[in-house]
RNA sequence: CGGGGCGUGGCGCAGCCUGGUAGCGCACCUGCUUUGGGAGCAGGGAGUCGGAGGUUCAAAUCCUCUCGCCCCGACCA
């Protein structure tokens, strides 16, 4: 018989996916709950891998031509108001700042007081307070495209939380842009489109489905919403970037108009962007094992770590040695144009410190003792193999390997997530199939079920409603790619002129 | 915001029903022995039981209110 594995995490993703999830974030050490209601504290190992995702970003942002700058935190109610749809998509879920000052109370606890004369709304995005500007910085068209960006915290007071994937603060970037055309400002929502796809894709290692959202799933105040959407390993979607299309919304809104070069007054056309911390959330559901976290390569807070081993103190000088000046080395080479980040753990703590880093996800894990010294080797793990297998290399080759082990590791992660996502597509025809493949067997503690269905749907809100009333299930996206064979609604059975994508979501 | 569950050292939990003044495992600290897969022994530090009020001689335990977290739902990146 064999004895059962332990796990580093309990419980196990099959055993309670949602549970799993909340202490992978813990023992990752990424981040924790903060006092402050469904606000998290985003600790070191968590922050510098979104650094690491800004950073990349950013780079392709500004390879668009994209610009970055900041606007204020506070946004004046009024301006708020300017959008109809948009106010009725943000109107109950913000933060509102009454007062401007404190004052202490009979029992010395501190009151507000100072009433604003208009409160300011914590912004939960920012395109009035972003359009209030570009209606002062355009007057022409050649002012035009205007391409903004800001890397910035937003709020949006949620009724539920949890951590990296719905929090009431959380960091994101939201891009803007002016256009004199309607067909540039949609060729820029798409090749947005495509830079989170790609950013998804190669750095996340997140294999995507993009589409086009419907009426009901779109941004409030846009004329089209695209998305990307990915899948995690308890087969729910993740919507993991937008993409919004705002016509001329936004620009009657806030004024944004300019004089075109027929010397006629015209509205511009809005894009506005984004993807947030959640893409976190994303890579942890996506990649994540028993063990905890798996971070993807070209992302990861940290590349490798140093494990010294070592019994006399005698030892303990000779592993040191050997161990800071491998470190060095690697410190100063290059993994696609970042250097590569080492850490050496030489804490007296025995084998357990080799499970923090397993469950950290950290992407190589470099064990050095003397029996390696000897022969001029180092024993490694790689954090995307079973935590055994292990293989002993010549120092020298470990060096000049390192770059492309960790390419082998990101590839790995990427081919595996694809795998898991076309093994739990499919194509279902019949409304019967469909309510089956998304009711669990087990209705009181419902097992991991369902996935990614492409199916066919009439078009109607009414169908699209009672789905999601019926099973929890929302269409995804209707996908850029299209296959538009005919078919029927699952729901009532009318014509449809093409699949969309169907999944239970979070 | 509706339904359910839960809050006890850093983490995971027992104790609560049948009130008597807090316990276990891991983590942490010190020492010795260890060290290639979550080390052993000995010693030690740390909680007043989410918060407030009430009942009582006495409350982690009973009652009321409140805050927070988790799950399901509605809402959403």
């Amino acid at each position: 018989m064999e004895k059962e594995e332990k796990t580093a995490i309990t419980p196990t993703r099959e055993e309670d996916y949602s549970e799993w999830y909340q202490q992978a974030v813990k023992l990752s050490d990424m981040a924790e709950r903060s006092p402050v209601r469904g606000c998290m504290v985003i600790k070191p190992w968590g922050y510098s891998l979104w650094e690491n995702i800004v950073h990349e970003l950013d780079d392709m942002f500004k390879d668009t031509g994209v610009k970055n700058a900041y606007f204020p935190l506070f946004i004046p109610l009024g301006f708020l108001e300017k959008e109809a749809a948009h106010v009725e998509g943000f109107a109950k879920e913000c933060a509102v700042v009454t007062h401007h000052r404190l004052e202490k109370n009979d029992g010395g606890g501190l009151v507000p007081a100072g009433p604003l004369t208009e409160p300011l709304v914590v912004r939960p995005t920012s395109e009035t307070i972003i359009g209030d500007a570009f209606s002062n910085w355009i007057s022409s068209y050649r002012d035009l495209p205007l391409l903004i960006n800001q890397w910035a915290n937003v709020v949006r007071w949620e009724m539920r939380t949890r951590i990296f994937l719905r929090t009431s603060e959380f960091l994101w970037q939201e891009g803007h842009t002016a256009h004199a055309t309607e067909t540039e400002a949609m060729e820029r929502t798409k090749l947005m489109l495509n830079i989170y796809a790609r950013l998804a894709e190669e750095y996340l290692a997140m294999p995507v489905t993009k589409g086009r959202k419907t009426e009901s799933e779109k941004f409030p105040g846009a004329v089209e919403t695209f998305s990307i959407e990915t899948i995690m390993q308890d087969k729910k979607g993740l919507q993991a970037g937008t993409s919004h299309f705002l016509g001329q919304n936004f620009a009657k809104a806030s004024e944004i108009k300019f004089q075109s070069f027929e010397e006629k007054e015209e509205y511009v056309w809005t894009t506005s962007w984004g993807v947030s911390t959640r893409l976190i959330g994303g890579i942890i559901m996506t990649h994540g094992d028993d063990n905890g976290v798996i971070l993807p390569p070209r992302v990861a807070s940290s590349h490798v770590v140093l494990i010294p081993i070592y019994r006399s103190s005698d030892d303990k000088a000779k592993v040191m040695e050997f161990v800071e000046k491998l470190g060095l080395e690697i410190k100063n080479l290059f993994y696609h144009h970042r250097k590569i980040r080492v850490e050496i753990d030489d804490r007296d703590i025995g084998g357990a410190k080799g499970w923090e880093w397993i469950k950290k996800g950290i992407p190589l894990r470099v064990e050095i003792g003397p029996r390696d010294i000897a022969k001029d080797s180092v024993y490694i793990a790689r954090r995307d193999k079973p935590h055994r297998e292990k293989i002993s290399m010549k120092r020298d080759q470990f060096a000049k390997e390192i770059v492309n082990i960790l390419d082998e590791i990101q590839n790995n992660l990427y081919e595996k997530a694809l795998s898991f996502k076309e093994e739990n597509t499919v194509s279902i025809d019949g409304g019967a199939r469909f309510y089956e493949f998304f009711t669990p067997l087990n209705k009181d503690k419902p097992e991991i079920h369902g996935g990614f269905a492409f199916s066919h749907w009439c078009g109607t809100n009414e169908c699209e409603a009672k789905i999601k009333e019926d099973l929890s299930v929302t269409i995804r996206c209707i996908p850029l790619n299209q296959n538009t064979d005919k078919g029927k609604c699952v729901c009532c059975g009318r014509p449809s002129s093409g699949r969309v994508l169907f999944a239970k979501a979070y």
